[in-house]
DNA sequence: GATTTTGATGGACGATTGTCCATTTTTAAT
DNA sequence: ATTAAAAATGGACAATCGTCCATCAAAATC
């Protein structure tokens, strides 16, 4: 029995934590003051202090929920993928990319509490073992690729596209930011595998797009007007 | 004559623009307010509302400022840089990374500025014209190349060569950022090239240096974007 | 040198910020 | 049913926010 009080407290714990992300999401740290998340969650004044003991520890747990979850909803999508290495990378970069995990909500939240993260230590820190952990998972599938390459420097290699990968992730994610409503899940990833395709020929490929390496060059010779 | 009297009024603005970018560099957008503003300034309260009207319409001037200066020099390095393509993406690459550009004042500035810009529409702007710019720079360069390498598709190879790049940068601004002192330059630029050395193994090479151009006679043509 | 013009000053102002506590309400224990 | 304990309320509070204007100082013009 969880006892009613009990409950109800971590439920106004829970619902002061999402008024504050719902707000950051939508109107901005700057504009995410006491009045506007106590509104927003429908609770009183003081239930900021005496849950969290102030505005700024309830923000940090904030950044730390939305973190967690983050992470989380990663971590299932990898727990379905198989066991090869490229399997394991393919989930990790399309699930990143996913509706579910890069959405406007998220990536408002991302951003927003990153510009602000110099000064709250805290929740850098949130910022850093999610990618840490990424960064881990990510090395830890090159490495066996590199491996069964038998590249050149593989540890190098394995390092550096480890690094990459998560460049052009983040370069993604940016991109998301700021053309939220031009922005093409399907060109994304396939940009990255493009990238990828090319370091490690063996293990990707561009399935779905264009691949035309013995074929002959059909001479497209369309002039590119595309803007960019 | 310039006049002192109009001489000085640009001093003072420029002096609030500054004052701005330097609290926003070092306390963030938060703890920017209008006495932490008059303070470094060292001007009066009233200054402001005389030459900018209002605290928002200085902050937004002071990101113009801020987003004019990186394009600026940017475009000054590229100018240095020879004519062939692979020189000027090369010079571009790494004039992103240099320290001229790529510091921690400008990245702190950046971030703290694109957290706020989902509302500051002004801001969000000049993001956009940078972006737009840069992206012209590279998309130009890669469509000379795609179009010398004869490689089938030249106008999608080109496209995703210039988003990847971007992409690549912006994932090692945000690595800058959050770890400042960790960065290595050195090693985000080999991990650039290296990427871009496995898609265009003609033109780029893994030390970082610029492949050789093969042939010569190849007409370079008018190129499809003009640079401004 | 006198007058006009304009930039610069700094305090007053109401609005809003986050904190905190006296009080009330609700649940658990007796 | 009564008491004890905990949770929730909402307003008081000082501090700070950004705006604006009456006033002053100085440069430009006459």
């Amino acid at each position: 029995m969880a006892g009613k009080r009990e409950q109800n407290r971590e439920q106004n714990r829970l619902a002061l934590i999402g008024a504050v992300l719902d707000s950051v999401a939508e109107k901005g740290i700057s504009e995410t003051s006491v009045s506007e998340i106590i509104q927003r969650a429908g609770l009183s004044r003081g239930m900021i202090h005496l849950h969290f003991g102030g505005k700024d520890n309830l923000v940090q747990a904030a950044a730390h929920h939305s973190s967690e979850e983050y992470y989380d909803g990663l971590e299932a999508l990898l727990q379905t993928a198989g066991d090869s290495p490229q399997e394991r990378i393919e989930m990790i970069v399309r699930g990143d990319l996913s509706e579910r995990v890069l959405n406007r909500r998220n990536v408002n939240i991302w951003y927003a509490f990153r510009g602000e993260s110099r000064n709250r230590t805290a929740i850098a820190e949130h910022s850093d073992t999610r990618d840490g952990r990424l960064r881990g998972m990510i090395h830890n599938a090159f490495s066996r690729i590199v491996r069964e390459a038998e590249t050149p420097d593989a540890s190098g290699a394995a390092r550096d596209a480890t690094h990459g990968t998560l460049a052009l992730l983040e370069g993604m994610w940016t991109d998301f930011l700021l053309h939220p409503d031009r922005f093409d899940r399907g060109e994304a990833a396939r940009i990255i595998f493009r990238f990828l395709a090319a370091m490690f020929p063996a293990h990707f490929s561009l399935e779905g797009a264009v691949q035309p390496q013995q074929k002959k060059g059909a001479a497209p010779a369309a002039p590119a007007v595309s803007d960019p």
